[in-house]
DNA sequence: GACAATCCCGATAATTTTAGTAGGAATTGG
DNA sequence: CCAATTCCTACTAAAATTATCGGGATTGTC
């Protein structure tokens, strides 16, 4: 049950250029290095998140990248979509007709479960809320640093 | 996110000796039949499961396999943890020294909280649990037939 | 004791997925 | 024009997954 490298690596890098909304675009390069991630693979990433409409780019020199909107009008859940597809754990979750003993599988109706209760989750966050969790925690060891 | 064939087969498998539990030791042939899957691979995945102590055997003439206790007992978190390991769809879930930045991660936070809510569902599930909502399923069905 | 049925074990092979890398084209500001 | 940057497609190496295979060990039955 391991997220990929897409949406942990994908993730971040949305949370970056929320934590950096307010400066315009970001430069790939910048986000690479604040994350430790290959600044290639990122920029594979990111186009993914750009053709959904997520993020939005400018060309040449000056240019970078901007969420298309607020951070608080961006869900997870959003983001898991694009990034991974359906967080179902098993296909037959999203399509009873891949498996033709689904409509009496107990087994499949755990897993089921277990997808809206993921999706519940990504779905009442927000960038906006990882954003105020973050910055909360750097404050907290910023003074704990002093004791 | 998707969950391997082992958990998907170990389960169904779980399921099969729960619903044949008062018959004895059951054999893997009839599992794998019932259940279309490979019975040389389900035999590797069995083996996990009693190495575990939640699946005993008999070799030999009139052999077979069977739960160690109650459907009851069993709850669909242990079956899942032998098969597939933790559900954590991060390892700096489980393992705060894998990354030197989860302590100020806010992206690890929601995957805790969905590793937490996958593991409540699965806690709080038992092999008994299944099979009456499979025996139901049935009966429902059944009795639709004619109509 | 022979035999058939069954579980047991380790090796390995085939397939798929993942996680990138590489090369270069297109765009833009200065 | 040049440097910086995004954009696109293809390729590849490694890892994980999903089995398959051959044969050994055990047991009940005749």
């Amino acid at each position: 049950m391991r997220l990929s490298t897409k949406g942990r690596y994908g993730l971040r890098m949305m949370l970056d250029l929320a934590l950096n909304y307010e400066r315009g675009y970001i430069l790939m390069k910048d986000i690479a290095r604040r994350q430790e991630i290959s600044e290639r693979y990122l920029g594979q990433l990111v186009r993914l998140l750009k053709t959904s409409g997520l993020v939005k780019s400018l060309r040449g020199a000056h240019g970078g990248y901007a969420l298309t909107k607020s951070p608080t009008q961006i869900r997870l859940s959003e983001i898991i979509r694009v990034l991974e597809g359906s967080v179902a754990p098993l296909e037959c979750v999203d399509d009873l007709d891949l498996c033709n003993r689904a409509s009496r599988c107990a087994a499949r109706d755990i897993w089921k479960k277990i997808k809206e209760a993921m999706e519940n989750i990504l779905e009442s966050t927000t960038l906006q809320d990882l954003v105020e969790q973050q910055t909360g925690k750097q404050q907290f060891q910023e003074t704990m640093y002093y004791i």
